[in-house]
DNA sequence: TTGCGTGCAAAGGTTTTGCATGGCA
DNA sequence: TGCCATGCAAAACCTTTGCACGCAA
């Protein structure tokens, strides 16, 4: 019943990759492969994809749209910082980079869906799109509007 | 400039059906070729994406995912009910059905965003996923779990 | 008559799958 | 040695595009 999995080169240097590449922002599958491809012993299209499949199954990482009309699919490593089920995601439609709101605001925003209009939140699936403080100010800086 | 629309019969049949069963639940384009094959007249792949693609431009209709993971993507008629870029969207993850949630908190939940996070959620974008009361009552019932 | 809308088929990009080989335990 | 993981290539899938024809205005 158990699966062992085996310890092999082209794993190692996937997880390593995400972890190094994907925490802060998403990447899609074929940028992974793109940059594995520079480092030694890079596995082929196939196992990236199989492999992320397999890591995304097991919640080391989180496949989901770049933007709600992206048109493939993003990766991000989550690791050992799994409560994302339990809290918001809030994703920069600029730089890309997804924030986890760990705060009150979340369970407020979850407590009164249920109450107010039954509707019970998969907060771990939701992401709310926007622009974050970071881009917001350099924009705002050069004056650029959208 | 101005681009003159012709008035066609399946440009016609297309709305129509976008009008009457999409408005709650989306529907990916695949479902709608196929609903559209049903009638006379209908129109062909090609044409229903062009179209598609024409609305979603024009604001009639909404173009996203079914669920963060979803593979393709799904139309939802909106016409004249506009206002969905300034409130929350609220999808059943079971049903399909989109609520529009149009009440202070979203409202709220915006402002301590910018305020507490910096923080600028594009609401329009952004969707949360659960279960809607219909769909949870439904299973409470049957005392089924996922 | 003009040129937009259409249909068909082919191309495009992304992701999955089949099958034989290679490597981990 | 047994079985998992890999690589390649082909397939599947969704969507877009090219081109010639028909139809609305």
């Amino acid at each position: 019943m158990e699966n062992k999995r085996y310890h092999t080169a082209g794993r190692a240097a996937l997880v390593s990759y995400l972890t190094q590449h994907t925490k802060e922002r998403p990447q899609s599958a074929e940028e992974i492969y793109g940059g594995l491809a520079a480092g030694a012993g890079a596995p082929g299209r196939s196992s990236v994809y199989r492999q992320l499949g397999e890591l995304a199954d097991a919640g080391v990482v989180r496949r989901f749209h770049a933007d709600p009309a992206g048109e493939s699919f993003v990766y991000q490593y989550v690791g050992d910082d799994r409560h994302c089920d339990r809290h918001f995601h809030l994703q920069c439609l600029r730089c890309g980079r997804v924030e986890h709101l760990c705060c009150a605001c979340a369970e407020n925003l979850q407590e009164h869906l249920m109450a107010e209009h039954g509707f019970a939140v998969d907060s771990g699936h939701s992401v709310l799109y926007g622009v974050c403080a970071v881009c917001a100010g350099k924009e705002a800086r050069r004056g650029s509007r959208v």
